[in-house]
DNA sequence: TCTGGGGTCCTAGGACCC
DNA sequence: TCTGGGGTCCTAGGACCC
């Protein structure tokens, strides 16, 4: 029998600028305390609520909503901007300290993780007792709190972390299923969203239970395929591993709402080099090479469009990304006014498919890239970039 | 001065090959 | 001298997660 934990942290972004406010900016309130929401800049169009205390929750604001609504519904809310430098730095504290307990740690998000102990848990007589064990040492150590689900896999691991909050430690056992989980609400199950939940009503299945013992082949008419995987969820049935996937992502995207929406191509065509710029450095820092590329762009309408090419020599340079990026970026470029543009590579592979470079000056260019690459990642503030950016500054 | 940004996975349909 | 069908690759779009 497995046992897998599932860790996630109370209002991970509120929590943590609490508890940087607190050590090092002197506060002597705890914004937790009060009806508080992380957010972006209204201005430049980021004002979404990104996390809320408890007190703002009781106002019904929740993430993620307009700033805007959630002012109206608390004229005190007092809003505090996201400070991902910080959130980092807590997320991997958490991440180390997990490996401390056992090896086979699985980062979800920036403020869950899944670990597996199946193998490590003889080590510790008692798994609850564990739980409590882990969730006080870190509300002592570090200054906030977690909640905790155990169970027989990842799915009820992570079900059993969303029952009651905040530094609470639930179970969610194989026997458990039918008492404490088929009651809850369709919508509450993992990987059932917003449309499929509408849907499920319309069919009169309503809790989880409703569609743990729904027919298959009649749910099929309506889900395809994915009929089956929602009745075994249903069930809590999950056999996916917990796989130590340290920052090895499948994609690397970036992504601008910007101020205004615009038609201007060059508009756009700086903010895609600059996308490209920040996405070949980090694709160079961890060695790999894209073979896919896509823009992606979202109207004034919130329509989203994406158009995506293969990239028959794998590239980790800025200015090839650039290159294969502005051709997507005059297909997609319509009579739309544009509120969002992003730059995505994937298909990220550690070799370079080299046959070319016999042809090109591909080893003098990679030369480049790596002086470059040392002196940005060194100096955070004071990039080397592409000429047309030190144009445009003189410009302003 | 309403609606962010970074991910994963799945599916449908077209192109192309044999 | 009349157009089937299987397999694979690729793209666009959508659902879902935090």
């Amino acid at each position: 029998m497995n046992i897998i934990f599932h860790i996630d942290v109370n209002n991970a972004f509120l929590s943590w600028t609490s508890v940087y406010l607190l050590k090092y900016e002197n506060y002597e309130l705890d914004i937790r305390t009060i009806p508080s929401v992380i957010a972006g800049d209204p201005k430049k169009r980021h004002g979404i609520v990104l996390a809320t205390s408890y007190p703002a929750k009781k106002y019904g604001i929740r993430t993620p909503e307009s700033l805007y609504s959630a002012k109206n519904k608390c004229k005190d809310l007092q809003v505090y901007k996201p400070n991902y430098a910080f959130y980092k730095e807590m997320s991997d504290k958490l991440y180390n300290y997990y490996l401390t307990i056992t090896p086979d740690v699985e980062r979800y998000s920036i403020d869950e993780c899944f670990l597996d102990l199946t193998n490590t848990s003889y080590l510790y007589d008692d798994v609850l007792y564990l739980a409590y064990k882990i969730k006080d040492y870190i509300k002592n150590e570090y200054g906030f709190t977690v909640n905790i689900g155990i169970a027989n896999n990842k799915l009820c691991a992570k079900m059993a972390g969303d029952f009651s909050k905040p530094d609470k430690v639930h179970t969610l056992f194989d026997n458990e299923i039918k008492s404490k989980m088929w009651p809850l609400k369709v919508e509450d199950l993992l990987y059932v969203g917003a449309s499929s939940s509408k849907e499920l009503h319309r069919l009169g299945i309503n809790t989880i239970g409703d569609l743990a013992n729904y027919d298959p082949n009649k749910l099929k008419k309506y889900f395809k395929n994915r009929a089956y995987d929602m009745i075994k969820l249903a069930n809590g049935l999950d056999d996916s591993k917990v796989i130590s996937t340290n920052g090895k992502n499948k994609c690397i995207s970036l992504s601008k709402t910007l101020e205004y929406d615009t038609r201007d191509l060059n508009i756009l065509k700086k903010e895609v080099l600059h996308m490209c710029e920040e996405i070949g450095l980090k694709l160079r820092n961890e060695n790999l090479y894209a073979s896919c590329i896509a823009i992606t762009i979202k109207t004034d309408l919130f329509k989203a469009y994406s158009h995506q090419k293969k990239i028959l020599n794998q590239t980790n340079d800025t200015m090839e990304l650039y290159k294969n990026a502005l051709e997507l970026l005059e297909v997609v470029v319509s009579n739309n006014a544009i509120r969002n543009i992003g730059v995505r590579v994937s298909d990220l592979v550690n070799y370079k498919n080299s046959q070319m470079s016999l042809f090109d000056s591909n080893t003098k260019q990679d030369d480049v890239w790596k002086i470059i690459d040392n002196i940005n990642n060194k100096y955070n503030n004071t990039k080397i970039m592409p000429a047309i950016f030190y144009k445009d500054d003189n410009n302003k």
